[in-house]
DNA sequence: GTAGTCACATGTATGTTAGG
DNA sequence: CCTAACATACATGTGACTAC
């Protein structure tokens, strides 16, 4: 736990931040989609090491979260504002975890430090040498903030065909991806999706395309991965994946205007961390989810119909929970999938966050 | 063990349509 | 005729299998 009260008065040096990294073992286990953590089988168990390059770092994360304190602004902390260890909330929940803080008379949720999912993600694949992940070229003398933005700015205001010539990103054809694949080559991937390279996995950054169309009905919600429902089931909000989507990312929206029809220019970039408020209503859907879930509370309409069939079902609907919508996502044969416990078939689905939302916050809804 | 191949799931999205 | 709530497109990722 942090402890307000006294942390502050602490070096990081002496932290318990620090000790406990001298003396802690790390045990990984293998995550499977749609089952049970406790099924996971144990892969790897080995004494943690915090690297001498991310030191600086993880210095600079506890500095940020006791000047906080200092400020009286311990009310004030989130996970976002640190980049490797970060400060997780922690207690019982339910409003039941405010506490004191020195320097200001308003409560503060107690938390506690935590290396981040990134971070450790990272730091598994560097002692595991897994098959090799793709990354970005950071020179000696820059950072990757400035990496990532020399590398945006370098084709703001030029067009899909303009920046296809230059990157040799070849590919035609009705991808549905086409203009966030362009946004992968600008970084010199190799083709991989710039999100999983190494740099991004690890400093906990998501680009994300967001295009205005000519035709306004055709702006389209934003998408996520699919919803693994046996982790809701099993975990709670905070060791979630969608934690890490929303708690733990800085998202990069890249806007593309539709100039002409089916031409399209490279506008700007706009930097998103979700606030609190995001992150509250993210929960409450993930909670209301795992109640529906654990209750069998789940109804599949799915009487004589095949896969490819509409089904419909009583998950949330849209303005349920805004900005929130639940939504089938498969593809090809891969459409279906069981829910934990009844065994309940359902079409795969995943998260959108709703097109009025997100251009609200790259200025394009007014 | 590990390189190559195949098949298909996943992640990035956008397309389609029925009902108010 | 709009748009919520269903659907699918395609490139990449990846597990299973084979051959060495």
């Amino acid at each position: 736990m942090i402890n307000y009260g006294e942390d502050y008065k602490i070096p990081f040096e002496s932290s318990i931040v620090n000790k406990k990294a001298q003396n802690m073992l790390l045990v990984f286990y293998l995550h499977e989609e749609n089952t049970p953590v406790s099924e996971f089988k144990i892969i790897k168990t080995i004494p943690f090491q915090l690297k001498k390059d991310d030191e600086q770092q993880v210095r600079q994360d506890y500095e940020s979260i006791v000047n906080k304190i200092k400020c009286g602004e311990a009310h004030e902390i989130s996970e976002k504002q640190q980049v490797f260890l970060g400060a997780c909330t922690k207690g019982r929940g339910k409003g039941k975890d405010w506490v004191k803080q020195p320097f200001s008379d308003e409560k503060a949720k107690s938390r506690a430090y935590s290396y981040k999912v990134g971070y450790m993600s990272a730091y598994f694949r560097s002692i595991m040498a897994l098959q090799k992940l793709e990354h970005l070229a950071i020179p000696e003398e820059k950072s990757f903030l400035q990496v990532l933005q020399e590398s945006l700015n370098k084709y703001i205001g030029k067009t899909s065909e303009e920046i296809k010539k230059e990157t040799n990103y070849t590919s035609v054809g009705k991808s549905k991806s086409q203009l966030f694949n362009l946004i992968s080559a600008m970084f010199e991937t190799n083709g991989s999706n710039v999100n999983r390279t190494q740099e991004f996995i690890k400093e906990g950054y998501c680009i994300k395309t967001v295009t205005n169309r000519l035709d306004k009905a055709k702006n389209q919600d934003m998408s996520f991965p699919n919803i693994d429902f046996t982790e809701i089931y099993n975990d709670e909000f905070e060791d979630s994946t969608w934690y890490g989507y929303f708690a733990e990312t800085t998202y990069v929206l890249a806007v593309w205007e539709e100039f002409e029809k089916d031409q399209y220019r490279f506008s700007k970039y706009i930097f998103w961390n979700p606030d609190n408020a995001f992150l509250q209503q993210i929960e409450k859907l993930y909670n209301h989810i795992k109640w529906m879930v654990r209750n069998n509370e789940v109804e599949v309409y799915n009487e004589n119909k095949s896969n490819h069939d509409k089904w419909t079902d009583n998950l949330p609907k849209k303005g349920d929970f805004f900005p929130f919508q639940i939504r089938p996502k498969g593809s090809g044969e891969s459409v279906i999938i069981k829910l934990p416990i009844s065994n309940q078939l359902i079409k795969k689905k995943c998260i959108m966050i709703d097109k009025k939302f997100i251009r609200g916050l790259v200025g394009l809804e007014h």
